[in-house]
RNA sequence: GGAGAGAUGGCCGAGCGGCUGAAGGCGCUCCCCUGCUAAGGGAGUAUGGGUGAAUAGCCCAUCGAGGGUUCGAAUCCCUCUCUCUCCGCCA
């Protein structure tokens, strides 16, 4: 949510800015709604303040029933009719209010001034590469590198069908080592967040209720992206660890000592992918539930930029750990996520599609999140403020396992484990195809 | 699932339908005192909104959430949510 006091104060100055990332902000509307509430407030004020005099009056002439009885009469006739001209005005203010909050609700972030301007992701902006050599020699390879289903055909224990026949398509099914090293990927990043990036792990729900995705943004707009259970009670599958874990600040006024938070955790993701029909139907690319290790910080304002840069050094981290080649790529305004005011995608290169594909994204989201969960921290110089929020996946899970494979494959299809994920396979260090060993 | 108790400011905790935005304590801030520390004395200390040039006034809202009764609700009634205690069941 954008700060309401910036929109009363400079309308046209947030349309610019909106205008940045091709969001049409209805000025007018605005105007609209901004005067019926003020009015209909207005009104319903002083209606209250002279409520009050009324009814402190009936107090007094109560208590000096000798001198003043003779006006109660009059007085609750007064008050009466106060009241039933409130309950009207009330109504309305009421309906104002509703109108101005779901507008507001539909408003996105403002970009931050280092975001690139563009319309799409053919305007975002390569920040850095890492592995440039590690790309360079498999375009001087005489074999052909296999992508991931390939290779999972290959080794056995990938199973899509089994999965499409229990769960519908989108789904996998991991066996063996398969399952083994996705889990060993999952432990090792949130072991390596933990223990050298100062990340407190945390186990959170996976099934949330309608005001925690609300509080992050993903409702009320984006519902079709979103699992919904059945049940006396709407619940919501987590579609990232994000939610979660942002949550655990909402509502909250925090001392600025204990910031910055950094929190991580483990979690299944669930997404209904309803815009990306026909998309990627290919493989673990993308699939309707992944497992993500994701970082989330609970900051102060002057430290949310900096933060984010920080973050992305986390994700980034994993990647180098696991000896894959990445690039990191600034979103331009037009690519840029509803509620997020600057986002840096990592792309970990996968040899088997020749492509870059998105592993982690990592977003600062200002005081956006923060306003709409109503968290806050009290500076030390008085007052209290909302927080800034950042998160980033550290990494993918399902999509570090593709790359993993693609990108440690040999000529006869084996696959060597990176040193740092040995001691997750009980040391193993390189995986043979079935039937070869 | 059954029975009962509760939800008040940063925290703890009092609160008769009107004079309670809310006693008292803790914490925090400033001042005084003591050579340092500890102890002591004094003052202050919620948030959001409206109207203001204003970080000045004045006004409104907020005592878990939402309804209701009333001239007037932290206080009475209803619904919901959550917490605690006991019983049952369970990984």
């Amino acid at each position: 949510m954008l700060d309401v006091s910036l929109l009363r104060r400079d309308p046209e100055g947030v349309a610019v800015v909106l205008g940045r990332r091709g969001y049409v902000f209805d000025l007018g509307r605005w105007q609209v709604l901004e005067q019926e509430r003020k009015q209909a407030q207005v009104a319903v004020e002083q209606l209250r303040a002279r409520r009050h005099m009324v009814a402190k009056a009936v107090g007094q002439a109560k208590a000096q029933w000798e001198a003043a009885g003779e006006q109660i009469p009059t007085l609750l006739a007064a008050g009466e009719a106060l009241a039933g001209q409130l309950r009207e005005l009330e109504a309305q203010l009421a309906a104002a209010q509703e109108a101005i909050e779901g507008f507001l609700l539909s408003l996105p972030n403002l970009p931050h001034a280092s975001v690139p301007d563009g319309p799409d992701d053919s305007a975002n902006v390569v920040c850095r590469l890492w592995g440039k050599e590690r790309i360079q020699s498999w375009e001087n390879l005489s074999w052909r590198p296999q992508d991931h289903v390939a290779l999972g055909a290959l080794h056995g224990g990938m199973d899509f069908e089994s999965a499409a026949r229990m769960a519908g398509a989108r789904f996998v099914v991991l066996q063996g080592y398969m399952a083994r090293l996705h889990r060993a990927l999952g432990q090792f990043m949130l072991d390596l967040h933990v223990t050298r990036h100062g990340y407190q792990e945390c186990y959170v729900p996976y099934l949330l209720q309608e005001q925690a995705l609300v509080g992050t943004g993903q409702l009320p707009r984006f519902a079709a992206d979103l699992f919904a259970l059945l049940g006396e009670k709407t619940r919501y599958l987590l579609p990232t660890g994000e939610v979660p874990l942002t949550n655990l600040v909402a509502e909250q006024l925090l001392d600025q000592g204990r910031l910055p938070l950094r929190l991580a955790a483990l979690t299944p993701c669930f997404r209904a992918e309803a815009g990306a029909a026909g998309r990627d139907t290919r493989g673990m690319i993308r699939q309707h539930q992944f497992d993500k290790v994701e970082l989330v910080q609970i900051t102060t304002q002057e430290l949310g930029l900096a933060a984010l840069e920080e973050l992305t050094g986390h994700a980034e981290v994993i990647l180098q750990a696991l000896e894959l080649p990445y690039r990191v790529v600034s979103l331009c305004t037009g690519d840029l996520g509803f509620a997020s005011a600057k986002t840096y995608d990592l792309e970990v290169w996968l040899p088997g599609q020749g492509m870059y594909r998105e592993i982690s994204s990592c977003s600062w989201f200002e005081a956006y999140q923060a306003r709409r969960l109503k968290a806050r921290y009290r500076q030390p110089a008085g007052g209290s403020v909302p927080v800034h929020t950042l998160n980033g996946s550290g990494v993918a899970v399902g999509r570090a396992l593709v790359a993993l494979l693609e990108n440690h494959q040999q000529q006869d299809g084996s696959i060597l484990i990176p040193a740092a994920l040995q001691p997750y396979l009980g040391g193993i260090q390189i995986l043979e195809p079935a039937g070869k060993a």
